[in-house]
DNA sequence: GTACTCACG
DNA sequence: GACGTACGTGAGTACG
């Protein structure tokens, strides 16, 4: 029989119920293999109540759960902002939209959705035909823009507080009836999802308006005869766009549809389907519930552990045991394994090499976990420790290295299979190097440092010790240190089985300690977006490395060391006596016991401190005290860059491989060491030199694009500082605003000196500003300084209330955060002393240095799909800046887009008041590009 | 190993 | 009221 009257259509809204299991679940995964099911979980448990609480006299006789289909719909070619600030959707639930699917199939209920067109408008063409037919219909959903849909048969039910929405609710809520709400609607505007509508209208003053003029078209038409002057120009001003919200909240009752009612017709669950879908998802406690509903019975599930899939896994208290490791000496042993962590579907693994830098490590072996106490260790490379020219022949017992790789490879490049380590960039490299690309990757020591930020620091053994309360085996053991030190393939295969194995089990269990706490953190987003996909951009950008020539560096250390020793002879004749100018405890003496000079300060040691500051005073009385400014510069450049810095140029490649610390900066910035290429000279003439050695190879540029002044940008828009945000949006300069802003004195003709002042005001606020140090900056009197800054917060009196505002909020909640939710623990904010005034500037720092590290981290995650396919390698970051290796002949596409990625980097997560911009440079070296 | 100094954003 | 202070890093050298 076709649908018609006495008929019922339910409809049920299924992204919301998707999104209300995913954000009232705590985050569980599927016991067996570590897949994020919460939201699938929450989502079967839903649809199961409802089929429950629908049933009786009013059951319905047709139903459909209608999804979204993709993001993009017919709506953004009409408005390409139309749900723009909508956050990406987390990714632990990007892989439990298909299951819903299944789950609603599953239930035996009819599952629709259609690319281009929203949920909303497949219920609102179903709607509109059942009401056609005379039937009934109930709209499980409480969104608002399905309002304009009821009467006629037409009402919704909002599930979560089971309350029935009618015509009076919806007149209730819009001050309208349902056939007005699009009007209202067009005209309030959403900012969810980022309809314009007509601005300084909201909904009251909306449904006032449509009541008075019955509808938006007559409205608009008779605009000029609204009293109110403002509303009036805003309505005449603003009628396009107004006319387009109301396209674009008017649902579509024509959205073309491949199916019927009638094929909506409600159907018995299948149980066996049905029992078979929730035991692959390991649901326990449902499946029991849907057997008995069904009179079934229940099948077994397998236990596989004493936690339940739909319940947070609890770490088994197993004592750690160094003997009951195994060694896999064999193939065999080798493919049991291999079949446990399929069927398992995680692991945690751990590499050894023959050094801690990834461009030089040798693979020695590989450890496994797969459970608390059982874990294994692969030697792959160990030699026996007998010397002879050669360095020893390889151990007996060990599988050859390449099948062992091999064997692996499939497991660890497996999309279903989570690879668990701790710092899990390091043994990426390693095992890329070895032609294997390890993904998905979870890694412990991001984890710690997305929860606990500020608290402590990250490393295996401080986790191991705090977390697990066992401290590992210290490496030392293995290899000794100093000069006896010996590489790990030297270490006997006994012990190394004992060190290595226990790393793989510590990081399993830190991973079960720690997983489960990201959702009650409220830090899974920023683990998921800005932590856990840098892991494989940061190591292809280490791997690839800079060219650096040797040549330039060698030359510029020749000349350095002749003008130090010239120096060098100066200072001794200038002091009377030769003494090592590069010891601050000699230099002390010097300058203030033996020549009496003043204004010397002794550090903790009772050691004389020659900071340059204070030479820099001392130079206006006396002659040597700048040569040994100077002295210092040089000193400085060539043993830390032109000779330190090529003992880094990789014999292989040619080129400078940095590591970056992702989780070695409390704020979220990166920290580059081995070398540090974060802190090549630019300040000076001489040491910007240094950046002439970094060198793109024949046939490419480099280009370097760097965000203007992003910290205060964010300050701004954070702040909320309208005449600062204004300024960043018409390109003015900012510091010459601030100074103008400060004295009155126009733009126009600045007095530097004053321009100078304003700046270094600025970048003060950004510190957590004090008159001592603006003095110490600016080298003024410090009362003077402080009437400044009194002068500043009275002009800008947001940034005073963001900086009291943010310190409240620390002391009361022992942290600060980031626009992108980052969390910074601020532990010392409460202490009382000296500490209290670093933790309140670094708690005003840290949410303006971290929002612009979160920032240039999501550009960086996008770069490489941006331009993909262009000839272009992104090879170092400077916290504002990124560098590229380009072919010449690209780099005015590459630097356009690169600049669009790094320009909307916020983009749709945060939508900020202020434009960021870019600047972008280009040349045959790094000196030339900057 | 710690302190000092200085390179960068 | 005194005290001590710009935020975030890494690395090289001296010195105990």
């Amino acid at each position: 029989m076709a649908f018609g009257k006495g008929h019922h259509l339910h409809l049920i809204d299924g992204s919301a119920f998707i999104f209300r299991a995913y954000h009232a679940l705590p985050p569980l995964t599927r016991k067996s293999d570590g897949l994020p099911i919460g939201a699938v979980s929450g989502f079967c448990n839903m649809l199961f109540r409802y089929i429950e609480d629908s049933a009786g006299p009013d059951a319905p006789t047709h139903a459909a759960v209608i999804f979204d289909k993709g993001s993009l719909t017919f709506r953004n070619e009409i408005y390409d902002l139309y749900k723009a600030n909508r956050d990406e959707m987390p990714e632990d639930l990007r892989p439990q939209i298909p299951l819903t699917r299944e789950a609603t199939r599953a239930f035996n209920i009819a599952c629709e959705e259609k690319a281009g067109y929203e949920a909303d408008d497949i219920i609102a063409a179903l709607a509109c035909q059942a009401r056609e037919a005379g039937g009934r219909v109930t709209i499980i959903s409480s969104d608002k823009d399905l309002m304009q849909l009821v009467g006629g048969g037409v009402e919704m039910l909002d599930a979560m507080k089971n309350k029935r929405i009618g015509v009076e609710e919806v007149e209730e809520k819009f001050g309208v009836g349902p056939d007005r709400v699009v009007d209202v609607q067009a005209l309030a505007g959403d900012s969810v999802d980022n309809v314009p509508g007509a601005p300084g209208i909201g909904l009251k003053i909306a449904a006032q308006l449509i009541n008075e003029y019955g509808d938006l078209e007559t409205l608009l038409e008779r605009a000029g005869e609204i009293k109110q002057p403002k509303r009036r120009q805003t309505l005449i001003d603003h009628a396009e766009q107004i006319r387009l919200s109301r396209r674009l909240v008017q649902l579509d009752c024509d959205t073309p549809l491949d199916f019927t009612l009638d094929d909506l017709e409600v159907k018995e669950p299948d149980a066996e389907v049905l029992l078979e879908f929730l035991g692959r998802m390991e649901f326990r406690t449902i499946s029991k519930r849907v057997a008995e509903k069904l009179g079934v019975e229940a099948p077994a599930i397998e236990d596989q552990g004493a936690a339940q899939a739909d319940a947070p896994p609890v770490p088994e208290a197993v004592p750690f045991d160094a003997e009951a490791y195994e060694c896999i000496r064999s193939m065999t042993q080798l493919d049991a394994w291999l079949d446990r962590i399929a069927a398992q579907g995680y692991v945690a693994f751990d590499t050894e090499t023959t050094s801690l830098s990834e461009m030089r490590a040798e693979l020695v072996g590989i450890s496994l976990a797969i459970a608390p106490g059982r874990a294994c260790y692969i030697p792959l490379a160990h030699r026996s420790g007998e010397d002879d020219m050669f360095g020893g022949g390889l151990s007996d017992g060990q599988i050859g290295k390449d099948l062992v790789l091999e064997a692996l490879k499939p497991m660890l490049e497996d999309p279903a299979i989570l690879k668990i380590a701790q710092n899990a960039k390091y043994d990426a490299k390693i095992l890329s190097r070895c032609g294997i690309e390890v993904a998905p990757l979870d890694d412990t020591m991001l984890l710690s440092y997305a929860l606990h930020a500020g608290l402590h620091t990250h490393g295996m053994d401080a986790l191991s010790e705090r977390y697990l309360g066992h401290n590992p085996i210290p490496i030392k053991e293995l290899i000794g240190s100093g000069k006896s030190q010996i590489t790990f393939d030297r270490v006997p295969i006994p012990d190394a089985v004992r060190y290595a194995a226990e790393d793989a089990d510590i990081t399993l269990r830190l991973w079960q300690h720690l997983k489960p706490q990201l959702h009650a953190g409220r830090v899974t987003t920023v683990y998921e977006t800005l932590e856990r996909p840098l892991i494989p951009v940061l190591a292809r950008m280490e791997l690839e490395g800079v060219k650096v020539d040797r040549n330039v560096l060698s030359r510029m250390s020749g000349a350095f060391a002749q003008k130090m020793a010239e120096l060098e002879a100066d200072i001794h004749a200038l002091a009377g006596e030769p003494f090592n100018v590069g010891s601050p405890k000699q230099l002390g003496e010097i300058l203030f016991d033996r020549m009496g000079l003043e204004g010397g300060k002794k550090g903790k040691t009772g050691a004389w401190s020659t900071p340059a500051d204070v030479l820099e005073d001392l130079a206006t009385v006396h002659d040597l005290p700048g040569r040994v400014l100077d002295w210092r510069q040089l000193s400085k450049l060539k043993s830390t860059y032109t000779d330190s810095l090529q003992d880094h140029i990789n014999p292989e490649t040619g080129r400078v491989h940095t590591s970056y610390s992702i989780a070695g900066a409390n704020t979220g910035r990166l920290a580059s060491t081995e070398p540090n290429l974060q802190n090549i000279p630019i300040r000076t003439e001489e040491g910007r030199r240094i950046r002439e050695a970094f060198v793109a190879e024949e046939g490419k540029v480099l280009l370097s694009l760097d965000y203007s002044q992003i910290e205060l940008r964010i300050l701004a828009h954070i702040a909320g500082i309208d005449a600062l945000r204004e300024a960043f949006r018409d390109g003015v300069d900012i510091h010459a605003l601030t100074a103008s802003e400060m004295f009155g004195t126009p733009v126009e003709g600045m007095d530097p000196m004053i321009r100078r002042q304003a700046k270094a005001i600025n970048f003060g606020v950004i510190y957590g500003i004090s008159g001592f140090g603006l003095a110490r900056n600016l080298r003024i009197p410090r009362e003077d300084a402080q009437a400044f800054i009194n002068r500043y917060f009275e002009r800008f009196p947001g940034i005073k209330d963001y900086m009291d505002a943010t310190t409240k909020f620390a002391k009361a909640n022992g942290y600060v955060e980031t626009l992108f939710g980052r969390r910074i623990n601020t532990p010392d904010i409460n202490a009382k002393g000296p500490g209290a005034g670093f933790a309140k500037r670094a708690a005003i720092n840290a949410p303006i240095q971290g929002t612009a590290a979160d920032i240039i981290r999501r550009a960086m995650i996008r770069m490489e799909p941006a331009i993909e396919g262009m000839p272009a390698k992104m090879l170092l970051q400077v916290h504002d800046e990124l560098i590229f290796e380009v072919d010449e002949a690209a780099a005015d596409e590459v630097s356009e887009r690169v600049r669009e990625i790094m320009e909307g980097a916020a983009d749709p997560a945060v939508k900020l008041s202020v434009p960021l911009v870019v600047e972008a440079g280009r040349g045959p070296n790094w000196a030339a590009a900057h």
